[in-house]
DNA sequence: TATTGTTATACTCTATAACTATA
DNA sequence: TATAGTTATAGAGTATAACAATA
């Protein structure tokens, strides 16, 4: 792309494409996963969802929007699919009827688990060049990333569109 | 999230969740990345068409479109806000009067320019909290994933977008 | 009056297929 | 007949605002 006048590797010229190495791979693994959960028929959505309620049982909507950075509205749409499918349930709560509770059925469970088997594969598969050092390193390396630039250890930024593609 | 029944640090236990966080840092980029070029007045898709056209001036539209992976049509309407922006010219071939040739214009070039300085920035910003050591090794270790993946030096997963989010 | 969830609506992005003009 | 580009159209995904029930 750019020819680099100079056939040195210096430090600034050989970490000048790492920001957008980082976003390929990552889409590339965020694309892949789609592709794998969508055997168990959820979406990365959907899975961002379950594990927010498997963690948190009995969490409103509102909650869940909050946790998520997403609108209500959103959530009532995924929450429709996820009910619609049997992996989630709404009851009202007892002591303000305003809220929904919501909660895995054992179907909801059922995913969460084969999901765990799928990420590991997908895990597996995409880091298969690796060595096991490198694939701790860049674990710690990305750790301290995210860290760094605040994001939450389980929320994607996927989930809230801050500007156009 | 999953708790871990033990304490123990072992290899798979703490590689398992390395794919989400690449996913995870990999979006923050691509997002991060966009903010800044929207000052530029061009989205992250444009940035891909102009870098193929700046490498290969003359290109047709479908050759572009073969070379990003996607449908014509989207060519036209991405290519269409270029021109509109007087960032790209397209002129009928003389060979082959089926063709257009896309070429940058010297605003297309003042805004690739713009870009690197803009994504030079970018990189400093979000990689801020890594040695120069960590930098290079993580660029090496992404290169080699990218590469183990077939993924094109240059095109962007998010040009073809293979499942549902 | 404020809050939870819902619905209605609109807007963006993308893909597919029909169409035209050239070959 | 085949190919390059275009247009039309439809489907996701997402956000905003209006609304109903409850507090």
């Amino acid at each position: 792309m750019e020819p680099d006048p100079s056939s040195n590797v210096d430090v600034r010229a050989s970490s000048r494409r790492v920001a957008f190495l980082l976003s390929q791979v990552g889409g590339l693994a965020a694309s892949k996963f789609a592709e794998r959960v969508s055997d168990l028929g959820v979406t990365p959505s959907d899975v961002g969802l379950l594990r927010v309620i498997a963690t948190t049982p009995g969490l409103s909507q509102r909650g869940l929007a909050d946790a998520l950075g997403v609108g209500p509205s959103r959530v009532v749409a995924l929450v429709d699919g996820l009910e619609d499918r049997g992996l989630v349930e709404r009851t009202r709560s007892e002591t303000d009827r305003r809220n929904h509770e919501l909660r895995l059925t054992d179907a909801g469970r059922s995913v969460m688990t084969a999901m765990r088997t799928v990420g590991a594969a997908h895990e597996r598969d995409l880091l298969a060049a690796l060595t096991d050092e490198e694939r701790i390193f860049l674990g710690e390396i990305l750790a301290k990333v995210a860290e760094a630039n605040q994001l939450l250890p389980d929320v994607h930024p996927g989930f809230h569109r801050t500007t156009k593609r």
